[in-house]
DNA sequence: CTCCACTCGTGT
DNA sequence: CACGAGTGGAGC
């Protein structure tokens, strides 16, 4: 209707609902993409409501005409309605979360074609033999010049020259080709008994169109994909998408295979780093309903499927599912609400589920799917912990001699191993021996940690790097750093010591930082290059290699330090998880744990197996603490370049605490990390009963208030990190 | 966020 | 009185 006033979400964060009018001859509706004019400058909207205006409205003589219509399909109704919950829940500008939907801004300028070129099989006047081999080794191919050009051996003029002769001529083609679709019968599993009932549940929540949550909970090896598949399998059959979140990227390559092996063809993947021409693709493949499979990282939540079948959140107990800068969102929270909008299936699988998952269960809520036991001949392994304040290594050693007479025995037999540490690097702590100078970032508070490899100084927190210098800066005398603590690269040079002969691989994010790389490492471990893996927790994810029977965890009471509410449970998981790893074959696996706490409840869990009481005991004190999922917090980070500015503002916002029963404010106090980024950082810490409406306290709160624009204030609701 | 109008201090 | 930095409010 031309003259209509829509409301409109334009993408700016600063900004609420604009009103606009429909100009003659522009047809929009509720979740169109539209551009729209915002003072001098036009910028990226969403007609967010068409009727049913709320009452406070700009006057008809204020409204200036929308630009245009994008050609892309309109932002469905469920995915508007997440967007609004989630901006809700977690304090944020609608305008951040739509950016999320909106993802790829080239997707949205509609269907585009390219010139791909092939052989018109006419001969060219004159023959070379560089022509001759081009056209000889590109056959009946199709490609850019480029790709031609890689084809037949040549340089990209012998191509363009073949174009102009006629030889090669061009084609238009569509710039989005088509994925495949995958086959819902492409190669069914047999499955066990429990893994069929489990599967039939799925089936029929996604057969049903029905929202339930479900936890699907097994111990590593169980066979949870073999048993989630199963409901993706359904929506295909239904013609409906499937959303499958992974936590890491690294983790896709296997993944990706694995599902082509059951379903005949790679499914679209979402992830950060997709080049544009591939986000634009796969985002208009799942705007327009025909990617049916999508699998991504935390960000294609967001994504404007057109028909939602089934969401699976794999690894759910993952903590990097939690969103921690921009909107500080947990991905298998957000999962939840989206399977409720969309009303569908959604499927958290995991070994070591959350206590709030755990929670969920109890209350009924979720429905639980227990996979018992490992699937086919593979045992679970056996645990057992070092001691290593009875029984260490040697000064400057990491590895306790009860590990590396372990790891002798394993090397003997053929088999593999992995030494597991959750740090990157050579050492978290570099000092000088002369005058005890210590290397820290100069914007974060934290020490930079030595990459020996690369010759670096590096924090972990912003980036900053710098040579690893010869001489102390302080005290200007040479060759007196010295390194403490271990990282993972300082274990692998230890194994070479001891096993010089042992072919070893470290991975992190370092080494492992694309899908490639991942790939390429999987495939060497399973033809048997490698025989000792050092890892971090990048390792305890996903991977499956039979011939790996012994894991060595370096230091388990890492993850203890620093006052974490969820430390025990982190451990533990962390622990599970990459125990999971050893004798996944017919092989049975061992795992040590070196830990100083040996008496701590998370290490007799972790040895007796006895996982049932840990969690009940560490579920009682989250009780008794009214901590999550029990209580809740919310953490407000008031930061700036200015200290004393934060300071400031962290005391008013202190000062001005509503005090209200059922909540409690704590702080402000320095963060944690009191410096990061080059940010001075203060932390207030909300805690409130589960009953109140804490988001609306604090938007009151906050908003009664100001600050110098240099200062700025961000809420985390349901922190996971506490720096 | 970005733009723009406005203030205020400095310097000519 | 011209200029630049800084500040505050609006954007539909």
């Amino acid at each position: 209707m031309p003259g209509e006033r829509v409301r409109c979400l334009v993408l700016n964060s600063a900004l609420g609902p604009l009103d606009y009018r429909v100009p003659a001859g522009m047809r929009v509706e509720p979740g169109s993409i539209v551009v729209a004019p915002l003072g001098p400058r036009q910028l990226l909207a969403v007609v967010w409501e068409a009727d049913r205006l709320p009452a406070e409205t700009v006057g008809d003589n204020r409204l200036r005409n929308l630009i245009g219509v994008m050609d892309a399909p309109p932002i469905p109704a469920p995915l508007r309605r997440l967007v609004e919950w989630t901006a809700d829940y977690y304090l944020a500008a609608p305008a951040a979360v739509l950016r999320m939907a909106l993802a790829s801004t080239s997707a949205l300028d509609g269907a585009k074609t390219t010139l791909e070129y092939r052989a018109s099989g006419q001969m060219p006047e004159r023959m070379t033999p560089q022509r001759e081999q081009a056209l000889a080794r590109i056959g009946d191919r199709q490609g850019s010049v480029r790709e031609l050009a890689a084809m037949g051996e040549v340089s990209d003029g012998v191509i363009r020259g073949l174009v102009k002769t006629g030889a090669i001529e061009a084609v238009e083609v569509d710039l989005d080709a088509p994925f495949s679709a995958p086959h819902a019968d492409f190669a069914p599993p047999a499955l066990a008994a429990e893994q069929t009932r489990a599967a039939e549940a799925l089936r029929e929540a996604v057969a049903a169109r029905r929202f339930q949550p479900f936890l699907l909970d097994g111990v590593t090896g169980s066979g949870k994909t073999e048993v989630y598949f199963e409901a993706v399998a359904q929506a295909i059959r239904s013609g409906r998408q499937t959303l499958v979140l992974l936590p890491e990227i690294a983790l896709t390559e296997p993944f990706l295979t694995r599902f082509a092996t059951r379903f005949g063809c790679r499914p679209v993947a979402w992830h950060s780093d997709l080049r544009q021409s591939q986000r634009r693709r796969a985002w208009r493949a799942i705007a327009g309903g025909e990617a049916l499979v999508t699998v991504g990282a935390r960000s294609a939540l967001f994504l404007p499927y057109r028909d939602l079948g089934c969401i699976i959140v794999d690894e759910a107990h993952e903590t990097s599912f939690k969103q921690e800068d921009g909107v500080h969102y947990h991905a298998r929270d957000v999962a939840v609400m989206r399977g409720l909008f969309e009303q569908c299936p959604v499927v958290l699988a995991s070994a070591t589920p959350a206590i709030e998952t755990r929670h969920q269960v109890d209350l009924g809520r979720y429905a639980e799917l227990k996979l018992p036991g490992r699937y086919g001949k593979a045992e679970l392994p056996h645990l057992e912990a070092i001691d290593m304040i009875a029984e260490p290594p040697e000064r400057g050693r990491w590895i306790a001699p009860k590990l590396v007479k372990a790891i002798d025995e394993t090397l003997g037999r053929g088999e593999q191993v992995l030494l597991f540490l959750n740090r990157r690097g050579y050492a978290p702590l570099t000092l000088c021996r002369n005058c005890g100078h210590r290397f820290q970032c100069p914007n974060c508070t934290a020490w930079m940690v030595e990459h020996r490899l690369v010759n670096r100084l590096a924090c972990h927190h912003c980036g900053h790097a710098m040579p690893t210098p010869r001489a102390c800066p302080e005290c200007h005398e040479e060759d007196t750093l010295v390194a403490c603590g271990p990282g993972v690269e300082r274990i692998a040079d230890e194994a070479a010591a001891l096993w010089p002969d042992a072919r070893s691989a470290i991975v992190t994010s370092d080494t492992l930082w694309s899908p490639a790389r991942a790939a390429e490492f999987v495939r060497a471990m399973e033809g048997g290059e490698i025989d000792i893996v050092i890892g971090t927790q990048l390792v305890t994810k996903g991977y499956h290699f039979p011939n790996l029977t012994l894991v060595g965890v370096i230091d388990a009471d890492l993850g203890l330090e620093g006052g974490d509410l969820r430390a025990a449970e982190k451990t533990f998981q962390q622990i599970m998880q990459v125990s999971g790893r050893a004798g996944r074959g017919e092989k049975p696996g061992t795992v040590y744990i070196q830990t100083h706490s040996k008496e701590a409840p998370v290490m007799q869990a972790l040895v007796t197996g006895d996982a049932e009481s840990f969690y009940a005991a560490e579920t009682e004190q989250r009780r008794d603490a009214d901590a999550p999922p029990f209580g809740r917090y919310a953490a407000i980070i008031v930061s700036s370049e200015d200290k004393d500015a934060a300071h400031a503002a962290a005391a008013k916002i202190a000062r001005a605490a509503p005090d209200i029963t059922d909540m409690m404010v704590f702080g402000p106090a320095p963060a944690p990390l009191a410096m990061l980024r080059g940010r001075h950082r203060y932390r207030l810490l909300v805690h409130a009963r589960r009953a109140l409406a804490v988001q609306d306290v604090i938007r009151d709160w906050l908003g009664a208030l100001d600050w110098p624009s240099k200062v700025r204030v961000a809420v985390d609701v349901d922190p996971y990190s506490f720096l």
